[in-house]
DNA sequence: CACTTGGTTTGATTTAGGTCAATTTTAGGT
DNA sequence: ACCTAAAATTGACCTAAATCAAACCAAGTG
């Protein structure tokens, strides 16, 4: 299969002229894991980083205990583990596929001597970096200042922004992930999220059917997301 | 007052030439603020991105009811607001300084035009970046899944390695700011950070006085830290 | 040196959210 | 369609940490 045409949609390499994405194309090599396969641990040698094909893998960080923090999930045309290359050399945390997953994988030196030739790409990078930095800072800040039913409508408003479709009812859409999963992420777990999902639904807030979510009041989620006490 | 030697320590500006470090002094505007100064707010436009030349400065978030997350203190040497140059156009948190501070301010585009052409400034950055992010990823870690005592053992293993001196009793250092910030940037507030330094002298892993801190089980204070039930 | 002011400590209480255990629901595999 | 196993929900309970309130301490000022 040919990979360019994906290459070209990532935001990674926006900007780049045919002739480099070939290039891109001759360092990387393709992978392939089922689901739940471990791509790599934490602490492992940051060899290369991936830019995601197909499929779906989770970021995340693991307790002593073994509660799971979700990081981030990563969909096609997304990069994961840039960063591990240029700072340490080892990989910060876990990636595990949520389900069949394709991937492009960049060794570390060759990337490298790539970027070092290409200001554009360099330039990509930055820009890549400081998003995921955004990220971050709103995680924590969601963390350490707000609480579960914040953290979860936000979620839910950020979502039904992204994929949405409006019906007479409300804003229908749905959980992109298991309910299990989006607690790990919302820095919780699932028997908590499950009951503010019930509080938000008993305030006549939104409609839970299954992984089917309906808003149908926009403006108190909204309320709650930013931390007005519910 | 001559600023390159400070521009030159900065690890942003490492690797470059003496005439390159003299342009980006042409292009920067020294500031001074007075301690407890606002030098840029939430959702502010971000015009430009900041070195410490002396002082300190605390970048954080606060909560609709007033609470405070410590994302890092700068000291000098360190930069602050770069990323917010490059993913949007507003910065993410609040910045204030902790102490009459000094400051470089380079304003975006003179300096976005001059990483364009400099490859190793590129190349800095980038590294720049991938460290903070590496500091993010730790922060989510530990508001996530470490508890109080936890956070605190590893602020003080990590500060007495970087400034602890050894004495007969075990290793000595001071806090370099008050208990108050360091609560804030614990994810935690100031009556919980006290008790958990009471918890820890107690038990005789550390004596506490005043900003004076002696570390008297090494041993015992890193397992905390590792989250290991205490 | 007394006085104010801000930081710190301590105690009593509340609460959000985690833990444990039992049930119900859902989903994948044969 | 059935069966098993995993996921989700619910209830009872517990715990870490936040809140509220008061006392305490140290530093700087008139």
């Amino acid at each position: 299969m040919n990979i360019e045409p994906s290459l070209k949609k990532c935001p990674l390499f926006s900007g780049l002229e045919d002739g480099e994405i070939a290039e891109l194309g001759g360092i990387s090599i393709s992978k392939r894991y089922p689901k739940g396969a471990l791509i790599f641990s934490e602490d492992q040698e940051a060899k290369g980083f991936f830019v995601v094909i197909s499929g779906r893998v989770k970021i995340y960080k693991l307790s002593p205990e073994g509660k799971e923090q979700i990081l981030h999930i990563i969909s096609p045309g997304q990069t994961f583990a840039e960063a591990a290359l240029f700072d340490g050399s080892t990989y910060p945390a876990f990636a595990e596929s949520l389900a069949e997953t394709r991937v492009l994988y960049f060794p570390k030196e060759s990337f490298v001597n790539l970027i070092r030739k290409n200001p554009q790409m360099s330039l990509n990078m930055i820009a890549s970096l400081s998003h995921w930095l955004r990220k971050f800072v709103s995680l924590v800040e969601e963390l350490s200042l707000k609480d579960v039913s914040a953290r979860l409508s936000k979620y839910l408003m950020d979502l039904s922004a992204q994929s949405g479709r409006s019906s007479q009812r409300g804003i229908e859409f749905e959980l992109d992930i298991r309910k299990s999963q989006l607690a790990s992420q919302l820095g919780t777990i699932s028997e908590t999220l499950s009951r503010a999902l019930r509080r938000l639904r008993d305030r006549g807030i939104i409609k839970v059917e299954g992984k089917k979510i309906t808003i149908l009041q926009k403006e108190a989620l909204e309320e709650i997301s930013l931390g007005i006490p519910l």
